[in-house]
DNA sequence: GTGAAAGCGCTAACAC
DNA sequence: GTGTTAGCGCTTTCAC
């Protein structure tokens, strides 16, 4: 037997298709018994609209499209943040019986905006979660936006009037975290920065300097090193920090990936933490419980920030003539085993 | 101006749409030259199917599912694994034109079954990758089975002659991580076990018999703890083992999350590693490489295994008739710094 | 409140 | 080799 269409639904039910299209798709003008004898039909047949027909005469899909930076364009997949996200999105597509399509990208590519294009000509979905920094690149936020499909930009560094986003306080809380390593006696206090093209993350080395001015610590220039997000490169940046005469006695790090790099070199260089170092990432994916020590972060709410930027897309309030003002969700501090007092 | 369809590509290229479609989808019948004025029509209108009216007509989409245990049905995320398969799968999906649709679900729940049958009633998929360990539950595949979707089932632990399936040899390699630690003189050789409904996990725990047997060490019970795959797990059968009046020497831990968890109590309990315990793993999943020391596993060619499960799936070669013989991708030793010889 | 009819853009079956 | 003609199962428009 094969699967029931409107018609059938239509015809046991004694309506028109177009009352049953009207229940299915929660429209007004149905009389609650017209309703009730739809739904039962439905249920009855187990009738599930079909989607690829719903698209085609409604020109939209139920999915969702999750864009990110492709992290397999670097060597060491730092992946972390890439599970928190699709974890939150997920979470908002399922009780909305939408589905998740992922499609990482490379936007040092020429025709990544083109790529985006296709993608969303092809599939048309409901509306796109587009990830940092890839949010904050007006050649691809222009390219989506051409489109006409809703979309939100997640941590876009800066948000801007036309287009909804959701972002985290990555600089007050960067500033917290600096307050509290300062509170905990330590005065030379190292940072490494981020990637370039990451605006967010930009936002957590401004924190770091206002950080600093709060707690009365003057900044320097020797104790930043840039790091690229890596892994390997918050190794390099430790090597770097912690062969001088005077190394510093805590490094916070702009991601938790480079921070477990510290932890690493530290292991290896014999210094305890945190003894001896104190270490501070930022993000608190996975990863930062499942080193030694427990790394102490900032937790970025990337999973409550996809779940919202879903639940909105579904919603359909990200509209052309939406003026939705940027959401902003904190970030908390996570405190844990790699911050300790300062050695005297 | 909007899109162009195919009446348009047709009308430029002076054809029926019945010749464009062919040209599209590759077909045989058309002669060389027309097929290039079609590709150049294409080109000119910068013409791309839709999908969903391809779909509809088709009963087909470009989509791929990919189908896994829900990560977030537990407390930490050991998510290592899912990353791994997503990328193979994303590589295949990239040189096709696919998308990949991304679905966990909870094993754990009465309805998955019926789950899936909507979800792939809805898209309706090219071809759905299962992957371990709902892969080997029986109302699971029967599920898929019935839909008609060609599948391919991830490390099923067992292979079936109906359906493809691709796998690795988990016991062979087992047996060989267990014959290096014996050949780095350990004789108290201890093994933590994984979820018990991943069958394929089960295969590690024989391979370790092997490998004892094979390096003239015999199998003891005691040496044995069971875990659950997560990094808890791994944690408690760590302290489990190190407070005993002997301790093992080596401990091998069906996956790396486990390995991760023995590592962290080693840290803990200032045990060296590898000087008084060597740790190795299963999976080598990016964490391995993060954590200090970093850890010796059995590399799992899971992204390998992904990709031609997709490449399968898209070339068309999982559906009914298919008598294919399942395939094997080889796991490989990683010898890194969490193992050495046996302390004296 | 409800329904009839006209597509949406493509593929499939068959004719030529 | 190539074209014609029906759908695929829904939404949309507009009439009632």
């Amino acid at each position: 037997m094969p699967r029931a269409n409107i018609f059938d639904v239509a015809k046991l039910a004694g309506v028109s298709i177009k009352t049953v299209s009207r229940v299915v798709n929660h429209e007004p003008n149905v009389r609650a018994s017209t309703k009730e004898r739809v739904d039962q039909a439905i249920a009855e047949l187990s009738y599930r609209p079909d989607q690829s027909a719903r698209n085609l005469a409604s020109h939209r899909s139920h999915l969702i499209g999750l864009v990110y930076d492709d992290p397999a364009a670097y060597e060491l997949p730092t992946s972390g943040y890439i599970i928190k996200m699709q974890q939150g999105a997920l979470t908002a597509c399922r009780s909305a019986f939408s589905e998740l399509l992922i499609h990482p990208c490379n936007y040092r590519t020429k025709d990544v905006a083109a790529q985006l294009t296709s993608l969303i000509e092809e599939t048309r979905p409901a509306g796109i979660i587009l990830a940092a920094p890839l949010s904050n690149m007006p050649k691809i936020v222009r390219a989506i936006d051409a489109t006409g499909t809703p979309f939100v930009r997640l941590s876009p560094g800066k948000p801007d009037e036309k287009r909804f986003s959701i972002g985290t306080n990555d600089r007050e809380s960067s500033a917290e975290m600096t307050r509290y390593l300062a509170s905990l006696g330590h005065k030379r206090i190292a940072f490494i920065t981020g990637h370039a093209s990451h605006k967010a993350v930009a936002n957590r080395f401004l924190g770091y300097q206002d950080g600093l001015q709060q707690s009365g610590l003057k900044f320097s220039e020797r104790l930043v090193v840039a790091g690229d997000n890596s892994i390997e490169s918050g190794e390099a940046c430790a090597e770097k920090l912690l062969t001088r005469k005077q190394p510093p006695t805590a490094i916070f790090a702009a991601n938790d990936d480079m921070a477990a790099g510290v932890i690493r070199v530290a292991h290896r260089m014999g210094v305890d933490v945190p003894e001896q170092l104190s270490v501070a990432g930022f993000d608190d994916i996975a990863l930062a419980r499942m080193i030694h020590p427990a790394l102490t972060t900032v937790r970025q709410p990337l999973t409550e920030m996809a779940q919202r930027a879903a639940e909105a897309l579904i919603e359909g309030k990200c509209g052309d003539a939406s003026e939705r003002a940027p959401e902003t969700v904190p970030a908390t501090l996570q405190i844990r085993e790699s911050t300790g007092p300062a050695a005297r």
